[in-house]
DNA sequence: CGATTTCTGGTGACGTGTCAACATCGCTGG
DNA sequence: CCAGCGATGTTGACACGTCACCAGAAATCG
C-alpha cells in the first residue's frame, strides 16, 4: 500500500459524521424500539421479512439472505426469539437439513404494533433532517459504496 | 404521531443504503483490523485517543467523553484490554474516585502498526467511492443529522 | 452406485454493549 | 461540620455477533 495518505479535512468530516451517525442513530432507534414496542433491533429486523412472507413462514436460509446475516447469527437470534415466543421453529418438508421459522401470533402482534413508530423515528431522526437534493445525492452514493464492498469475504 | 407515513422510494433508497453500509462497512473494517493488526474495532477506538494524549495517559472519564462511550462500556473494555496488555489502570492522584488509563508499550506498538492500513481501508471502501461533490454534500448533511439527535437521553 | 464435496443448521467460547445496581468520593447547603 | 446530592467507576446479568467446529443431508462426480 506504499504511502499511507491520511484523510484531509473534507474527508475526515464525512468519516467522523458517518461514525457518529452510525453510533448515535442506531442507539436512538434501538431505545425507541425497546421502549415503545419491547422489541430489540435484531428482533425487529427478523420480524419484518417474516411478517411479509406468505403464511409468516420462511426457511432460515432465505431469512438469512434477506437480512444479510450468516447462518450462525440467524440461528442464535431465532433461539432467543423462540424463548420469547415471537417465532417458532419447524422442520422443513422439502429439505431435511432445513429449518423453517414461523411467526407466532405474538410475533405478528409485536411487529404490527412496532412498525409505525419505528418508521416515524427513522423519519424524525434521519430522513427528515435531509433535503430532497441531499436524498438524491446520498442514495446513489451509498449504493455505489455498497456495490464496491466485498460481498462476503475478501 | 397521528398518521404513520411510510418512506417513499427515494427515502427508502437512502435508508436501505444507510443500513447496508452500516452493517457491511463496519464488518469489512473490523475484519481488516483484526486480520492485519490483531486489534478489534473497540480496541482501536480507545487506543487512538490514548496514543494522542500527552504521556499516553487519560482519565477514564475523559476517555469516555472523547469517544462518546458511557462509563460502564469504558470500564468493561479497559478490563479486557488490560488482560491483553494493551493498557494499564492507575489510580488518579487528584480524584480518589478516578481511574487513569495508561497506554502500554505493547499498546502503542499495536496502534502505530494498525493505523495506516486502517485509514487506507477507510479510503478504499468508503471515502474513495465518493466524489468530491458528494463529500461536500454528505459532510454537512451528516453533521445536521448528528446535531438533531438527542445528546444522551430523550 | 459410492465417495467426496457442498449446503445447511446448531453449538460453545469469547468479545462486545446496555442496564441496573452498588460503592466511593467530592461538593454544596443547612 | 455533616447530610445529602451528584459524579465516577466497577460489577453482574443479559442480549448480541463472530468464529471455529461439528453433524447431517443433498448434490456431484467418478
Amino acid at each position: 500500500m506504499g504511502e499511507a495518505r491520511w484523510l484531509d479535512e473534507r474527508e475526515a468530516r464525512v468519516w467522523r459524521g458517518m461514525i457518529g451517525v452510525l453510533q448515535r442513530l442506531t442507539a436512538v432507534l434501538e431505545r425507541q424500539l425497546v421502549q415503545d414496542a419491547g422489541l430489540s433491533g435484531a428482533e425487529y429486523t427478523l420480524l419484518v421479512p417474516l411478517s411479509e412472507a406468505p403464511g409468516g413462514v420462511l426457511r432460515a436460509r432465505d431469512l438469512g439472505r434477506m437480512v444479510g446475516w450468516e447462518r450462525s447469527r440467524i440461528s442464535h437470534q431465532v433461539t432467543r426469539m423462540e424463548k420469547r415466543g415471537l417465532v417458532a421453529r419447524e422442520e422443513c418438508s422439502e429439505d431435511a437439513r432445513g429449518s423453517m421459522v414461523r411467526l407466532t401470533d405474538a410475533g405478528r402482534t409485536a411487529i404490527v404494533a412496532a412498525a409505525p413508530a419505528h418508521v416515524a423515528a427513522v423519519r424524525q431522526h434521519f430522513i427528515g433532517a435531509l433535503t430532497d437534493a441531499e436524498l438524491d445525492v446520498i442514495g446513489p452514493a451509498l449504493e455505489r459504496v455498497l456495490n464496491r464492498l466485498p460481498d462476503d469475504d475478501g
